[in-house]
DNA sequence: CCTGGCACTCTTCCGCCGGGAGTGCCAGAG
DNA sequence: CTCTGGCACTCCCGGCGGAAGAGTGCCAGG
């Protein structure tokens, strides 16, 4: 379609599109010609400049917003400064300090991702996004039960990646202490390493089969794990979007009009729930800018992302959605090295073996 | 001070303020004599209903933003129509239901709240609060633990009023099992119906008694209770603010400037929260109107908020907050009827007594 | 006590104009 | 062939002025 690869443009082309995307990126405003000779960078006369940049605009990586307004990165300019001319600056120590003490401070997973949606969104001036999605995939390493009121009964799952989720779940019998021990050591021995729709299923055949049609117990047993499965599941799908007041900063969207627009779409997380999760597909940062997709096509909005976990199972994403005009040079690296230090994190929590020296419980309360 | 009291303003003036503070409400715009001759429900000329507006002025109900301006309410117009001239109307049948269905869906206390406040915001179309504050004051009816990982522990408290809250801890030495299940059956019996801060007294002054330096299993029982209860109590000091985006519809703040100040403000939300526990003292619902307290002042903003819980301890405040221009007709049996429901909630979860036929366990692990 | 009339004030909107910034094109120099 | 300066053109933006509209205060008359 187009006359050259993207990669194979010339050098001097490369040069002023790289300098223009810097510029836009800190001024927000179109670029002239005069003002990028002026810069110091180039040996060249406006003229000159013009002439690549009537090139560059022809290639569709650079527009005009009218004639007579300097020149603007498109997309497609984003996208080319971004695969082949940016250089990430890495992050400060003292920044590295910051992200792995907030991550430290928690222990419960869901506060870890909060503070880490709201640190992403301080530390960036963007809006943070955090999603764990729904836990269906979810390995679980013990799964306990603590009566709350009558026929009130918490439930508290732990994962075999260390993750820690809790419900409180309504039943139609009442269930003595000493009933659910024994219920809770049963089902941490019986399903511990499978997942949670594997156990979900498991426990339905369970209750066609004969021998749990005889054991009180067992048939109590088989009940409540399928009603804590059922109520955990489909709640746990969790999206933390924070900092949505950066917006207001860029001058960008300073009317009422676009911000009234971008909000209203911050608040539908469904959309952003789906757009996370095809992201969740791909490993490595990931970079979409403006009509690369479905949220951002509309307000010229680019979200730097990347998934977090262990690689084998990723457990979910973490980024920042901003204006097209962000500094990737530092957003990249910042998502980048929070998202490894959540999944160290993780992974650390993991390492922490369940409590070791515990006797199996029988595998049937008959035996 | 003033000429006359509060109370007794001429029929007519009272007329006259009780429609400009209607129309003001509906329009947002400044009314004039005219606009206000032509609503029907007076039979006097302009010129009549000029000096009626004059008078109301020279009262401080009614000021003008400039000469040959209409006139607009002033907080003090608005605290005495919300006193005096305010017929409440009260909620539909379908919006009871909504309330009560909502109420009714979730069972954990801060998924209620979080409900709650994100239903006021959708129908009030102004921004949700509810705030809990600090559970020192908090009485449990029972505490157990459950090993969540090595030397990870989490802690699951009942309160005498329902509430349920957990945490995770970490500890310093690792418990097994079994030795969990009797400290919990330990603290609770030892503890039900008293206060955090009781029970926080009581182990460190336990740990001073020399019957508890001879017996390893209290010396560890207590070092966790205390563990929990600090952990938990500085925790649960949640305050929603939900729907903060339908501010954006209201057309008096269509500027970005004061988009932005109030974003900011509502992101700061220690300030909120020492608002929301200087009205937790109250009983009733309350309104505060622009000026009246910190917070609106700045921004001309009023709350309508009322506690929630039961009248011997109350729990927390719900309510919104707004642009002083609301229709406080509608916002203040919204707020009234969602407070109402919430306490009742909790009453109910209060009265499902905790689980009867458990056995006491024994006052020390000793006897 | 109410009313119509009148003069006055203040805001808002619209059209106009000039300056500034930037472009495209062209011809000439290296 | 490439770079450069010059020139005409386009478009946005800010300031100015005038007209319209809305509302007020005051006054005199019913």
């Amino acid at each position: 379609m187009l006359p050259r690869q993207d990669t194979d443009l010339e050098p001097r082309a490369r040069e002023v599109l790289h300098e223009i995307v810097m510029q836009h990126i800190t001024s927000g405003e179109a670029i002239g010609s005069r003002t990028l000779s002026k810069c110091g960078k180039f040996q060249l006369s406006p003229a000159s400049l013009r002439n690549v940049m009537s090139d560059l605009e022809e290639l569709g990586f650079l527009a005009q917003p009218h004639t007579s307004a300097g020149r603007v990165p498109t997309d497609r300019g984003y996208r080319f400064f971004i695969n082949h001319l940016m250089k990430s600056r890495s992050l400060s120590t003292r920044e590295r300090e910051v992200i792995d003490e907030e991550v430290a401070l928690a222990d419960q997973i869901d506060e870890v991702l909060h503070h880490a949606s709201s640190l992403l969104s301080k530390m960036s001036d963007q809006v943070g996004l955090v999603f764990m999605p729904t836990l269906l995939q979810f390995a679980i390493r013990s799964m306990d039960f603590i009566s709350v009121a009558e026929s009130k009964i918490m439930c508290i799952l732990v994962g075999t990646n260390g993750v820690v989720v809790n419900k409180v779940i309504e039943t139609r019998f009442p269930f003595s202490r000493d009933e659910l021990e024994k219920i809770s050591r049963y089902i941490t021995a019986e399903f511990a390493g499978c997942t949670l729709d594997v156990i979900r299923r498991r426990l339905i055949r369970m209750t066609e089969q004969e021998r749990a049609q005889h054991d009180a117990m067992l048939q109590k047993t088989i009940a409540l794990g399928i009603e804590a499965v059922d109520d955990v599941v489909p709640f746990d799908h969790d999206l933390y979007v924070e900092g949505a007041a950066s917006i207001l900063n860029k001058p960008e969207y300073s009317d009422a009009a676009s911000l009234r627009k971008i909000f209203l779409a911050l608040q539908e997380k469904e959309k952003l729930v789906v757009l996370l999760e095809t992201c969740l597909r791909e490993e490595g940062l990931q970079i979409l800018i403006g009509s690369e997709n479905d949220f951002t096509q509309v307000h010229n909005f680019s979200i730097v992302a990347r998934r977090y976990g262990s690689t084998s199972s990723p457990l979910g994403m973490v980024g920042i959605i901003g204006p097209m005009r962000m500094e990737y040079a530092r957003m990249a690296p910042l998502v980048d090295y929070l998202s490894r230090a959540l999944s160290r994190k993780i992974e650390e929590q993991q390492d922490t073996g369940f409590l070791s020296g515990e006797a199996r419980p029988p595998r049937s309360f008959r035996e």
